[in-house]
DNA sequence: CCGCCTATGGTTAGAAT
DNA sequence: GATTCTAACCATAGGCG
């Protein structure tokens, strides 16, 4: 976890494992410990080694019995009902990262359209070899952007005018340039966005390629998109 | 664990249980994923909560009963041999801290000493009022100054005269002043280490006061110690 | 192999919404 | 309460002795 971002597969040699497994089997057990403490609950873990000697691990030696106890009847009543095991805890970091892709894909489109936009009022494109649906996007994005500048110049100029004057010789101040401030945000390509994009698709597609791995989420980087995300 | 340093007692706050218990058992969760993944080993934690309906939780479900098994076949031929439970990993902690914590007494009672030195040496103090212990160490700080002093005298001045002049008229350079960078190292009273000293006492004495609490490590942190940590 | 160190990535408490 | 954000803390891979 340090000096890389780490990738979440087998560790091949035999020392560099077992020192990750010492380092980290003592990290679990701390933080069991800490677990427990503060939330007052029981809980326990096994960590089944296989050049044993140190075969299991857990957290307290009757506690576990209890716990074992307790788990052990439950089964029965509740029966994989609301369990919240691997599979669970897997399909829902899968969901959380899905939604956040989502809504990352909708940040870059935004801001795609943002630049579409600039680049054809400052006649570096024009509009005539845009497909249907950028020029939708295209539209939805300007109608967004006057409800937006409407908004910021009404509650920036609540004792002036609530009207947009076309700048009648009257100089603006830094205060009465809402425009200008939003244009220049919007002129910004947020590449934090994309980076945060990829993060979340390689939790997706990665972590042991246990679902769909690539058909479903593997869309490249690029600017183009085949469907709609704004709407 | 942010914006202050953790303090390992229960939670009083229901909310704040509550909203850490979830985190934290995510966390936990992750970290065994991590694991397994990493080290190809079995593992498997059962996480019981006081107001279920998720009340254990797990890696695995099947794996669990693996685990669980081999677990269970353990106590009669390894009878608490080894096994790396609560107690052991508690007891290894504290005599790491506390080795620790002798370390770092060590090193500012050497810190400690070479200011005394410093100070009777700049007339400042007269070691008239200095007792036997401290004399003693103080004698034993000297030695091991003025050995230090030589050999960096040696390292750094291979060509020329291995002993020590009394600097006859010749100016010194920088490369060529091991005793004044030695003097201004050996002059600061390292606070870092102080620190870390006290961390070390935290981590003994807190974390739910398993062991003799305070009469065998509770001393002040003040510069008089009553025994002789240099030997 | 073992322990120490440090840069860096990961975790999370508290706050904001 | 749930979600998101972020500063700050913690864990740890890799390097060194």
């Amino acid at each position: 976890m340090a000096r890389k971002r780490l990738d979440l597969t087998y560790i091949a040699s035999d020392s560099k494992r077992n020192a990750t497994l010492k380092k980290r089997r003592n990290g679990l057990m701390k933080k069991i410990n800490e677990l427990t403490t503060l939330c007052g609950i029981e809980a326990c873990a096994i960590i089944s080694t296989p050049d044993d000697l140190q075969p299991e691990v857990w957290p307290s030696h009757l506690g576990v019995q209890r716990v074992l106890y307790k788990f052990c009847r439950m089964p029965e009543m509740e029966k994989g009902k609301k369990m919240f095991n691997q599979e669970n805890f897997l399909s829902q970091s899968i969901m959380k990262a899905r939604e956040q892709l989502r809504k990352l894909r909708n940040e870059n489109r935004k801001k795609e359209m943002s630049l579409l936009l600039f680049q054809c009022l400052s006649c570096e494109n024009s509009a005539n070899n845009l497909n249907m649906t950028n020029l939708s996007d295209l539209s939805w994005m300007i109608d967004l952007t006057l409800k937006e500048i409407e908004q910021n110049i009404i509650k920036n100029q609540p004792q002036q005018d609530a009207l947009v004057s076309t700048n009648g010789g009257e100089p603006m101040n830094g205060e009465n340039a809402p425009l200008v401030s939003h244009v220049q945000g919007l002129m910004q390509i947020n590449m934090d966005a994309m980076q945060k994009q990829n993060l979340a698709m390689d939790s997706i597609n990665g972590g042991g390629n246990l679902m769909h791995p690539t058909r479903e989420f593997g869309l490249s980087n690029g600017m183009v998109w085949n469907e709609n995300y704004l709407h």
